[in-house]
DNA sequence: TGCTAATTCGCAATAGTTGCAAATTAGATG
DNA sequence: CATCTAATTTGCAACTATTGCGAATTAGCA
């Protein structure tokens, strides 16, 4: 996704009107790598601006999707996830912790026993243990 | 999936009862590759038994799924959807009827830049038109 | 400063799924 | 075969994630 100054010209140059809003949420998911829920990033924006609407908070993440700003993942955890970063790439996700990661995959994975399916894209999701959840020894 | 059969003889070897629903929905996930939703399931099962409950095609999914013997899996069409087809293998779904097919990769897809993620399992779902939506020129 | 279309907000509504408690029943036992 | 009891089914309420809608507000142009 592009900085909150080139989505701000970005907005207006669309008739879009910039609000206090959606300047927030646009520094929020600014180079954001923790993969948020519309929920999450609304707890966020509750403390920086007081009175914020969830539904605001769909919305703009829904506008910013459609204009592919943001990436909208989905990993199993019931609640859509958004991703500014919009390149090509996968996504680890921690059964411990729920954390969500970038994951580069170093060519398109192969298939076969399509039957003629056009393939337009592929998501591969992995699950396992972050670093952080496998090393230390749990205590109670 | 084993077959109804087997599972029967394994659910009472577990102590468990098999009632008439639990044997219908037996019947009607094995062999199934329809990817069906617990309400699509629910669908046919009340055809053959009226007054089945939505409740109880859950439940018995839900059983079913942590016995091993189902698969849930979810690609984005909202709803989990229930494969008795559980070995390691990947999905393709249809962007315009929405079908999923089973798909099988070569081998397991490489990753890197995971930073110490214990990877466990890898999923992949590969989005496109299926032959029968791609080949034949649209008619309304 | 005023105007107006865009936006925000709150709330109701929706879809998918699960929790719970009461009624029913499979299947073991005598 | 009758009895018993734990497992199961069922209906409904509750819950989570998300969207639709209408009224109130506001950005940004003239």
């Amino acid at each position: 996704m592009r900085s909150p100054e080139e989505l701000t010209t970005a907005f207006r140059a669309a008739g879009l009107k910039v609000t206090p809003q959606r300047q927030l949420l646009f520094r929020l998911m600014h180079n954001n790598s923790a993969h948020p829920t519309a929920d999450s990033l609304f707890a966020v924006a509750s403390q920086q601006m007081p009175g914020i609407s969830l539904r605001t908070v769909y919305q703009t993440l829904t506008d910013l999707t459609e204009m592919g700003e943001l990436q909208a993942i989905e990993v199993g955890s019931g609640a859509m996830r958004f991703d500014p970063n919009v390149s090509d790439h996968h996504h680890a996700v921690c059964e411990v912790c729920g954390a969500v990661q970038d994951v580069y995959v170093s060519e398109a994975p192969e298939f076969r026993g399509l039957n003629g399916f056009a393939v337009a894209d592929a998501h591969i999701v992995y699950r396992g243990r972050c670093a952080n959840c496998s090393a230390p020894a749990k205590r109670s």
